[in-house]
DNA sequence: ACAATTAATAAATCACAGTTCATTAGTCGG
DNA sequence: CCGACTAATGAACTGTGATTTATTAATTGT
């Protein structure tokens, strides 16, 4: 006996934060922090201007909420899958690119790291924790494959921050890119975003790997 | 008999244009384009509110006019020294980086550059300018240069396009970095960007040379 | 069925920042 | 020195959009 009343509103505290976040990642992907109002927060979450001040304490608290939710976890799924992987660290690596690709490369995730590259100067707290959550995290795991990588004669010495930027700066381009002036090409100018960076993967780790030995393969 | 009153404002419409970028762009790049008031931008200028009206429509209009103003012209010198240039292709790539970073990279026109990715699907006019005049030139510029390197043997083939992504991802990452993540952190805890650019560079191009023929050396 | 409770609304508040405009003050030609 | 002209001012206007709050309507327990 609970639903069946046309009436102008309904009461489900429970599912309100989630759909209002929902609401809020896809406004804020799209049009960025400012540009986004309450109000078409409210709207797009079904209900009006007041609702989201019953879970929210403001605009900003909507934004970090989203940002945690969104990001945080997809993140550390890829730390257990590289965790749980055996086999030579190139592959690892590619397997890798391929599943960020997958979660959030190619997600409203990838507009959400974008909109908070654009945003760090404004948030620094929010900033400094995602640097630590994600940012610091990923970085750390990669930095491991890669002395992995090294000490197994599978890669040649090569300054591991340097090639951890080098692995990384397709990914932040890509999802900067695609975020950016990627909406403004006309569709097909800029073929296939998944290919490209598994052609700069396969770029980069022949320039990483131990080529010397590689004659015998 | 110009000058020595110490009267509250000076008359200087030749200047005025000039200074009132000036400031802007300091301050775009410092807070982004929404979080700078028209009246910060005055007041750095040395005037008030109302006088950027005289020589621009409006807060959008100034924005065009920083953008125009700082980085087109200093894209177009990167070409002009890539024209001149004789040797061979890797070392050229290593020069436009060097002076990319001099010039662009390590200056305010990064933070534009930054600016202008987070800004671009808000302004999708100016996004189109800038991609026609800025990127889509730069990218032809390094195709080039790629395809030459191929056709002499310099290079191993590659899928062209990729490669320009690969090598340009280095750029865009370190541009959005440091005027995002990087100024939340510690001085020091990112050393020196400009090294971490040579490395990559000489990972890429490892990754891109022949290496066929480079064990007489 | 009815009080007490609280989710949700919608109208009102409030502040800010972009823009305008009537006024003031330098400038310039004669 | 004077009048026409215009750069510059800064107070006033304005729209917008984030919060607040009084009110309404479900819900829940008894």
């Amino acid at each position: 006996m609970t639903a069946k009343l046309p009436s102008r509103w309904q009461r489900k505290k429970d599912v309100r934060p989630g759909e209002i976040l929902d609401a809020a990642l896809e406004l804020f992907v799209e049009k960025g922090f400012r540009a986004t109002k309450m109000e078409d927060i409210a709207r797009a979450a079904g209900v009006t201007k007041g609702t989201p001040y019953l879970y929210f304490q403001n605009k900003e608290d909507i934004f970090k909420a989203v940002v945690r939710e969104s990001l945080v976890n997809e993140l550390s799924d890829l730390s257990q899958l590289a965790a749980r992987h055996e086999g030579d660290v190139s592959s690892l690596l590619a397997l890798l690119m391929e599943v960020w690709w997958a979660r959030i490369g190619s997600t409203r995730g990838a507009g959400l790291c974008k909109l908070m590259m654009a945003e760090a100067a404004n948030f620094p707290e929010l900033a400094t924790f995602y640097y630590q959550e994600v940012i610091l995290r990923g970085r750390t795991m990669v930095a491991d494959l890669i002395r992995l990588g090294m000490a197994r004669g599978e890669f040649r010495a090569v300054p591991v921050e340097s090639a951890v930027d080098t692995l990384m700066a397709p990914l932040i381009a890509s999802m900067v890119w695609d975020h950016s002036f990627g909406c403004i090409l006309q569709a097909g100018e800029d073929a296939d975003p998944s290919r490209r960076l598994a052609v700069a993967l396969d770029l980069i780790l022949y320039g990483l790997k131990n080529n010397n030995t590689s004659e015998e393969n």
